[in-house]
DNA sequence: TGGAGCTATTCACGTCTGTCAATATTCACT
DNA sequence: AGTGAATATTGACAGACGTGAATAGCTCCA
């Protein structure tokens, strides 16, 4: 599903929280979300992310998991497919990296005006494990 | 799915791109992930947030949609159980809003350190089209 | 207590998704 | 050209997910 087709929008400069979103945006949305609604996938980026230099080839990718490179493959294609990361083919490997704007932009759009954020989200990952505990 | 009894873990003050994930602490953000990788959910999110009070009762977040009740009393518990919303029963009605903690967390971990930022992410939901349609 | 309005739960069903096995593709090196 | 290594694609299948119909639960009011 290319969304090249929505238009501007009304919601410039508008995070999630200050205005209904479109059945377009959301909809574009949602299908960045659904790529990193994965722990597979969720790790890989983290992994690729801190590989020295920022990218990982396929293999690197590979070995962590018990899975089978086509799946990894599929992952990444995923992945690619969201914007959230980019590949580069350098001889017979593919290194891959994440797109740092694609995550920026998620953040944005996660973070709440003035006014009714939340005081110290200083640790992301476990604040987001007792989320889930909740 | 409760993570209650999930480690404290070793990745303190460490977003997604600087340290690798562990198998436990993706498969907790993927939860939270995944109840917002729905265009339906995107959209009770932005709507309960951006009514007045930061508040929205069921009926008012049903009525915006081609679905019944039922369907968005299911999305309505997603979310919750995500942690991303909370609800409070007043008289007959019962009222949504959302955390602002839980939707800081997942932006705090997805902002990547510094160095690395993309400049200018100024329009987040125009930002995530353009992912979208890369 | 009974009824009406609002919300949640259960059950069933079609679709989407993650996974693997098998195969294809691309590239480097003889 | 041919071979081997690395990655991508295809096809198939089990399980998860979104949805609606029917029903249950809760709260107020008469």
């Amino acid at each position: 599903m290319s969304i090249k087709e929505v238009p501007p929008g009304p919601s410039c400069h508008t995070p999630l929280v200050a205005e209904p979103l479109t059945e377009l945006e959301a909809g574009a949305l949602a299908h960045v979300f659904k790529a990193l609604a994965d722990p597979v996938r969720l790790r890989l980026v983290s992994i690729m992310a801190s590989y020295e230099g920022g990218e990982a080839c396929v293999c690197d990718l590979t070995e962590p998991f018990d899975l089978t490179q086509p799946t990894i493959s599929h992952h990444l294609k995923v992945l690619r497919e969201a914007g959230l990361v980019t590949s580069e083919r350098r001889a017979t490997s593919v290194y891959y990296r994440v797109v740092p704007e694609a995550l920026a932009s998620l953040a944005g759009l996660l973070t709440v005006p003035a006014g009714r954020q939340a005081a110290d989200p200083v640790n992301p990952v476990n604040a987001a494990m007792k989320v889930v505990s909740a």
